[in-house]
DNA sequence: ATAGATATGTCAATATAACTGACCCAAAAT
DNA sequence: ATTTTGGGTCAGTTATATTGACATATCTAT
């Protein structure tokens, strides 16, 4: 590898470091919100990812969240129960089930993203576009690798 | 809240889903490795924070990682057992336990981050410096808000 | 039409990582 | 001398994930 200077190994832990912190921090936030409809941030996630594409299939969502279908399935189960979202057959191949928000899931979003958004927004309403431009550029870069 | 383009919530609620790929991406690579040594993602956050900050508190480690102190004992107790890190009495005040990485754990950090740096160091190296340099400030601004 | 593949659902057991609450000791701070 | 702090531990519980097995409905290909 290239000895570049911004690519040194310390660098890269402290990258490292900081995504741990960055991850943690921006899912913590909402907790307390979360807690009052008896849910974590295992259901935050899947909510998040249903506002973020709605429609989306049970498959399409276990590929977002990388883990087993027995484990979305206990989270589903209780958004299903507390009525935050919704399956539909696939309209193509109704073997699929398409998830949406329904108006109880999109208040519960819009709850938790308003706590949540303020780290964010404050983070980079002091930062030119450019910064956050290259932020996003460079996180895609990460999560693409 | 100024309407900033950059700052649409639609583009926060994209940072919101790429921040957890990316830690998940992060974390997920050495996992193989861990499990070699019958440790997971908790030690691996335990470790790496050890090595970047060596000899650093009990307390001082709580801190970073934002756990209880129950739960980080059992880590440790693990690394303990498995020789990879050792405490001492603290210097200053002898209540406190400075923890520090062993030949072990300096071996199995340097493993686990071998693989680990891979998917950073690629994301970076065909990045200019700018880029890297805005990534890391806005990555510090979510931290510290 | 039928055979195989795919998408999803579910049961059961287990692992991992966290939590709360209670209590302890030793050393530092007052 | 008393209180506070840093750390350790026991016990029980919760949250989230896993593996493995099996079931059903629907789609695809022959």
């Amino acid at each position: 590898m290239r000895d570049l200077l911004y690519l040194k190994d310390d660098q890269i832990k402290d990258f490292i470091e900081q995504i741990f912190y960055a991850y943690r921090d921006t899912y913590s936030d909402p907790k307390k919100i979360l807690k009052k409809y008896s849910f974590g941030t295992a259901h935050h996630r899947a909510i998040h990812l249903i506002e973020r594409h709605e429609g989306l299939t049970i498959s399409d969502l276990l590929n977002k969240l990388k883990i087993t279908k027995q484990s979305l399935n206990r989270v589903l189960r209780d958004l299903i129960k507390n009525k935050a979202i919704l399956l539909k057959k696939g309209e193509v191949d109704s073997r699929q089930r398409q998830i949406f928000l329904n108006d109880r899931g999109k208040k519960l979003f819009d709850e938790i993203f308003l706590e949540q958004k303020k780290r964010i927004y404050n983070a980079l309403k002091n930062s030119d576009s450019d910064s956050v431009i290259k932020f996003k550029n460079v996180l895609d870069k990460i999560i693409n690798e």
